[in-house]
DNA sequence: TACTGATATCTGTGATCACAGTATTCTTCA
DNA sequence: TGAAGAATACTGTGATCACAGATATCAGTA
């Protein structure tokens, strides 16, 4: 009587465990669930998931491939805890794609997709004045996904979502300590409303200072 | 008497055969040795390596998770075989980023460097004029990357990386299959003059030139 | 000859074990 | 009470097996 132990994960229809345990984490990773450096033991998160090894395995080697984890020889997996010149490069690289995908975003989005937009801007204000951080890590990225989404281009998305997984645990430490600058209440309704008036370089540029805030703040954490 | 059958690869101290089969084979998906689509079983290539399944199983899984291989349930692996549309955006991408790593590169570089990018480009002439589509290649691979490599950012470097390895396979074949427009023989020496000059938007500019023409490439295949 | 259906082979995936390192804990001695 | 060393528990890695689904091969029928 070997394999199939009752499991929180069942095998659903063609998609494979390692595939589930992956996306699992990876979300994790970017709405910051996990602080940088802490570890991950392969045996663990399978007990924790209820598979055997094998698929966390996977899952974690993937993830280390992609430099969202660390993995020092023999040693148990981390969570990526880079220099502060790293991660502002992370940003920084963020930043231009994230203009670039904005640019190429605004005259795509429909109406009904800007409405939506508006919508996010004004709850995440809410979140900031109810001081709920978590909901406004969620909201946060559904706005800006929204967008890149929009701007038609698979590999650009799918480039963008790597990064914001890779600064996912730093951009939710900050967001939970440090105050946020003022102008952040106002940013994402400025964008929405350039969108609005298919004004493609105002929105890339205010888009691309949302950003580069992170990256000003980890360039000072370096001193 | 498990274990350890004649190997192959030696296991060198610290870096887990894993790591050598994905770098192995991710070189070669760079530089073109893969035909798109072409097929790439488990238990083959660990044949061909001298190991057991795992170690290239986990190689394999992590090309497919960066997209360089596509994954069908219960298929082998494939070299990935894209839609032009994808292709081109990443070419779309690659442009981009290429442009902003050779602005930032340009002010850094030291003159004997660029003395090597002039020596690289002189030789990739010689190259086309004989007709030696691999030493172009690698040529082409070794510009690029000297220039990258001085933009002194981590980040960058490494995404652009991983989109060389993806578009590998496809530049490879349009080198060896398609006629070179004429300003590419001139193209490289221009981009080393820029640099020298320490004009960094013409650098940039060239460069995105550079890499579009592949993309117009793709977007006319799609018709 | 052309089509059909059963069989054999090959595919990735998950589980389990063996091993060699690393980290931790616990004991022992001063 | 303190430090040092041995023993134990834990880590990732590689090999091997079990399994189910997909593919290819080949025989038998019309």
């Amino acid at each position: 009587m070997r394999h199939r132990k009752n499991s929180n994960l069942k095998r659903l229809a063609q998609t494979p465990l390692s595939d589930q345990i992956y996306q699992n984490l990876k979300w994790s990773l970017t709405i910051g669930e996990y602080e940088p450096g802490s570890a991950l033991s392969i045996r663990k998160v399978a007990k924790k998931m209820g598979t055997s090894a094998m698929p966390v395995r996977e899952a974690l080697t993937r993830l280390a491939s992609e430099q969202l984890l660390q993995s020092a020889t023999n040693r148990s997996y981390r969570v990526a805890d880079l220099e502060p010149k790293r991660v502002a490069d992370q940003f920084f690289v963020r930043a231009r794609l994230e203009g670039i995908a904005t640019m190429l975003a605004t005259p795509n989005m429909t109406n009904g997709q800007i409405d939506q937009l508006e919508e996010l801007a004004r709850q995440m204000v809410e979140d900031i004045e109810k001081d709920d951080n978590e909901s406004y890590i969620l909201r946060n990225c559904n706005f800006h996904f929204a967008i890149y989404e929009a701007a038609g281009n698979e590999e650009l998305f799918w480039t963008i979502e790597r990064l914001w997984a890779q600064t996912g645990p730093f951009l939710a430490h900050i967001v939970r300590d440090q105050d946020m600058p003022e102008d952040w209440q106002t940013l994402h309704t400025e964008i929405a409303k350039a969108i609005r008036d298919r004004d493609a370089d105002r929105a890339a540029q205010l888009m691309e200072k949302d950003i580069s805030w992170s990256t000003h703040t980890f360039k000072e954490m370096e001193r």
